[in-house]
DNA sequence: TCTAGCGAGCTCAGTACCAG
DNA sequence: CTGGTACTGAGCTCGCTAGA
């Protein structure tokens, strides 16, 4: 296979979900292409509905577009970072881009250390590397990334809502996404397999006798 | 009525600092 | 030197408000 040499943008989404998938996406572009002209931009500025509109044009003057897509099981045994690293190094390996544009998933102080070890898990690739805080904003290539990876992860949780129902998009702060993970524990006993069972929320929903103990405790 | 902007509130991880 | 804790800052969406 010819290696098509270009700009790599690589974005996340689903980070601070409490159900469904993490999933990273990279856009491979040929450098010059303007992506901004097409509608690439933060992802968290466009509407919903527009993202796969807006995604499609994308997809149609860029090299490459793929993701990577890590369950709530694979979140709870292992680090956001490391997963992010893992499908990272993966997607550099994979598309050989001479540049690589990474929205940051670490703190600006701990960027170097993340630089470090992304190198040295994409070995000799001469890949140049740039991680920039709020990239998906600064960068074109890595707002298409961020679109991309949003898109891919709504569709997810579409076919997860009809195999397990509705819990809205799954974060912690949605009423539908709390709302499910109660009902499943009263009616299971368990949690649903889509849930993140370490994230702190999940023990206040499922132990609501503590939760209630807690709150009295620091009110009044 | 629709869109954009902003703040709130949730998550996790890395760093710095302090006590033992 | 090591381990625990606080702080900082990144991600995410929702909801409210103002303006076109």
């Amino acid at each position: 296979m010819v290696a098509l040499r270009g700009v790599l943008g690589i974005d996340e989404a689903g980070r601070g979900a409490l159900l469904g998938p993490l999933v990273v996406a990279g856009v491979l572009a040929p450098e010059g292409v303007d992506l901004e002209v097409l509608g690439a931009c933060d992802s968290k500025v466009v509407p919903r509905e527009k993202r796969k509109e807006i995604l499609h044009r994308i997809a149609q003057e860029v090299l490459s577009v793929k993701v990577w897509v890590f369950t709530a099981a694979e979140v709870d045994d292992n680090s956001l970072t490391e997963l992010e690293l893992r499908a990272m190094a993966a997607l550099i390996a994979e598309l050989k881009p001479y540049r690589a544009i990474i929205d940051s998933p670490v703190n600006p102080r701990a960027i170097p250390s993340f630089a470090e070890e992304l190198r040295r898990r994409t070995g000799d690739t001469g890949v140049e590397l740039v991680i920039h805080p709020k990239a998906d904003r600064d960068y074109p290539i890595v707002g298409a990334a961020s679109l991309a990876a949003k898109v891919i992860r709504d569709g997810y949780v579409l076919v997860l809502r009809k195999r397990y129902g509705y819990f809205g998009w799954g974060y912690p702060g949605e009423k539908a996404t709390r709302d499910f993970v109660r009902r499943w524990w009263v009616r299971e006993g368990k949690l649903p397999p889509i849930c993140r069972s370490r994230w702190a929320t999940v023990g206040e929903l499922i132990d609501p006798v503590l939760t209630l103990g807690k709150s009295q405790g620091t009110g009044a």
